[in-house]
DNA sequence: CGCTGCATTGAAATATCTCAATCAATGTGG
DNA sequence: CCACATTGATTGAGATATTTCAATGCAGCG
């Protein structure tokens, strides 16, 4: 069954087995990609789902004098292009990092699986909303964040997926991102992102490999420099974990009245959702 | 009816008058907002979906040392927390930008509406990945603008998405952000965004009436500074427009063949999508 | 009048970019 | 095998961009 990381990632409470075969049922045929191939450009009409079967890929965006910016990863385990469903046509491009497997679902016959299985419509659903709160991590780092914490924090990002999945072998970060990659990735100059890597290196986070590939040697203090918060909305089921405080309307705190809450409280006073030490 | 706005914006496309309506009788009740007041919380459970009937709000995230990123702004016509239906958990605050009505949906009352209107959920659907569009665009804005370019870009997005609602009045921004909340949906220093303001300024893209609006003086060279794309996915219906280059399968150019294409095409030719001039 | 919140400014400290050059590894053709 | 080209990583140095800290100005408001 080629959809059976599914099981393990950040979708895995979306899917019954029946909906899954449903799924697997659907595909058309799986695409063996060489890197650094195009898979995805907004030319393309969509007209299939694709999801990552092995390999790696960049979701990017170029713009007129050529300057790209990586807006996205994925690895094996994530859809690709779940918004082409939806919206029918592309925004962003798509290219291979590695030596990557694709499955290929055509639309239709997503359709018609949904319309066995409701449920699947639900769970692709989600899983366009779980793109979404990945999308603002990186607008959050990128707004944030100064260059070497950005680099730090997308290496932690990319580590804690590919533990969902059991693609982190404990060492070698999991997706072969150049540094110029990183650095379209963290809004920065190639130079910059390597003396980033220099710094990070001279403080035994990490060390780069001759082949281009880097290796983790400090995941705590990587977390700690990307002020990287492990308990982020991907590294949790999305279904069963209930948050206790569940107020009534009044928190609304309408026009005059003052509701449950003491006072006028200012956007800047609010609740911090991210829990992180330096 | 709550939901007109529905007719003009992002999403016109989307909805039959039927499933309007049906949306429209699943309105719980309309809540006024004094400004600057918290809507949603990540400790809220999720069990409404609210739309923007009058007003603005901004989503954001706030870090551990209270530092906060905007990672979204919301105006009439808009959904505020698609997110939660499907997720059903936040990872974002939403707060007032000035006084607001949104309507709210209670998510048993949508579920019913959608039984019965199927299509109310793949427009939903599509909502949310018109979100993940705009979150792109923000990331590519934070990742390749300069600091003014980045003020400028943002001024336009907000004033092409508000001409789709009838809500730009030909001079004044539409939505009430002060300095130093630009500041921090274009990932810089309050004390920066001041200064680029006054280099807009003296551009003469756009002046800074006293009462903290901002009057837009030049829109052209707004857009021209900003790199603002008018085409972008926003302001396009996103149905209609057939694209025509539409590739067979082997443009995916597996290994072994060369397909369609010249040569290997490497990441680095790909497509232009972003057709700016400076 | 004295608050307060926001806009504004200056000046020094950092961060980052750009340009240009070098280096190491790899592959290619003769 | 060598000469050569290509690619990606690395470094230096000067130019810009941006942050930080501190102070000031300005307007509304009780």
């Amino acid at each position: 069954v080629w959809l059976k990381l599914l099981r393990k990632g950040r979708l895995r409470h979306l899917f019954t087995n029946g909906e899954l075969r449903a799924l697997d049922e659907a595909i058309d045929q799986t695409i063996p990609l060489a890197p650094r191939t195009i898979v995805i450009e907004p030319v393309i009409r969509p007209r299939f789902l694709h999801y990552i079967v092995q390999g790696s890929l960049a979701r990017y965006i170029d713009d007129c004098f050529g300057d790209r910016r990586l807006v996205a990863v994925g690895m094996a385990g994530d859809f690709v292009d779940l918004e082409g469903f939806a919206l029918e046509r592309y925004d962003y491009c798509v290219g291979t990092l590695e030596h990557t497997i694709l499955a290929r679902i055509p639309h239709e016959r997503l359709a018609q699986s949904i319309s066995l299985f409701p449920q699947i419509k639900m769970a692709l659903w989600c899983a366009t909303s779980l793109d979404g709160a990945a999308h603002r991590e990186w607008i959050f780092r990128l707004g944030r964040l100064r260059g070497e914490a950005r680099i730090a924090n997308l290496i932690c990002e990319i580590v804690e997926r590919a533990k969902l999945v059991d693609l982190y072998d404990g060492k070698t970060v999991p997706i072969p991102l150049l540094q110029s990659e990183f650095a379209q990735a963290c809004g920065m100059s190639s130079v910059h992102a390597n003396r980033c890597f220099r710094a990070l290196r001279e403080r035994g986070a990490l060390c780069c490999t001759g082949s281009g590939q880097i290796d983790i040697i400090d995941e705590a203090a990587l977390k700690r420099i990307g002020q990287f918060d492990d308990d982020f909305l991907y590294a949790e089921g999305v279904s069963t974990n209930e948050i206790s405080n569940d107020r009534p309307v009044s928190s609304y705190r309408p026009f005059e009245s003052t509701g449950e809450l003491a006072g006028r409280i200012t956007m800047r006073q609010s609740h911090r959702l991210r829990g992180v030490e330096i």
